[in-house]
DNA sequence: TTGCGTGCAAAGGTTTTGCATGGCA
DNA sequence: TGCCATGCAAAACCTTTGCACGCAA
């Protein structure tokens, strides 16, 4: 990893206040920025954009895009993502997310290196669909 | 289904041409606008978006989001769309992004609701990674 | 002829960028 | 002190919407 040197600041701490008290959801920068205004402690929506990114790549947090109409969404991962390997999955109706250890998935990653020379990187990697009450609401 | 009732025009035809012969990829709305330029039969930008809304509710295109960045991205399906899934691997590193069909990967959708109670959407779900070009650059 | 489709332009939204200022180490 | 981070505003996007006009049936 080993990122460019970064100063701590009032504003970083903020945003990641903010990210972890939402950890079980996932949040649109708009609602970060609003969230840290409505604690008085307001952040440049700038700022949140370009500390986001940095957090999305350094893995602490992950970019999910799942509709273009509200933008991007972030949510804090954590440090939880070195322990083991495990794949996400995430309801794209009631927005919860899944944590899932299963040796069928951890084989998924051997045969995409095998067969595709892609090399899958679980920490990003998020599968979309419906969850078991969201499909039964549905019906 | 059921659409309500709508004509055919020549843009509508240039649109799903278009299309037709990207089937093999996804491209953007802004993308389909030059593709139809060049073509010598341009299209409104706002009428491309119409349509295109329209063939994803009648399912004949396939919408994407991947990244926020470029937006959403259109696929035609036509009556394809019952022969296969196909997954998406996209490479952090040079941002593309590779259409992958295999046994394997049909198979964990079906392992996945077996097991996990949760039905995956292909169309939304993204496998990010490091692909074999920039693996072998970064040694 | 009637009503839908189209194109243009403007509006709405998210995200990025340039630049001067201020703050951290 | 020397950078880096920040905030503001503007810019750059993508996408949607309103409205008058033209074309398909």
């Amino acid at each position: 990893m080993a990122r460019s040197s970064s100063y701590n600041t009032r504003q970083k701490e903020h945003i990641l206040s903010i990210l972890r008290e939402n950890s079980s959801r996932h949040i649109t920068a708009g609602i970060l920025a609003l969230c840290l205004q409505e604690h008085g402690t307001p952040v440049g929506i700038a700022t949140i954009y370009r500390y986001l990114d940095q957090l999305a790549d350094e893995g602490i947090i992950r970019k999910y895009t799942i509709d273009s109409k509200t933008g991007a969404c972030y949510q804090y991962i954590g440090e939880r993502h070195n322990c083991s390997e495990h794949f996400h999955l995430k309801c794209v109706k009631c927005e919860k997310l899944f944590h899932v250890e299963c040796d069928y998935l951890s084989e998924l990653g051997t045969h995409i290196l095998a067969h595709h020379g892609f090399q899958v990187d679980h920490t990003k990697t998020v599968l979309y669909g419906w969850c078991k009450n969201c499909r039964e609401d549905e019906n």
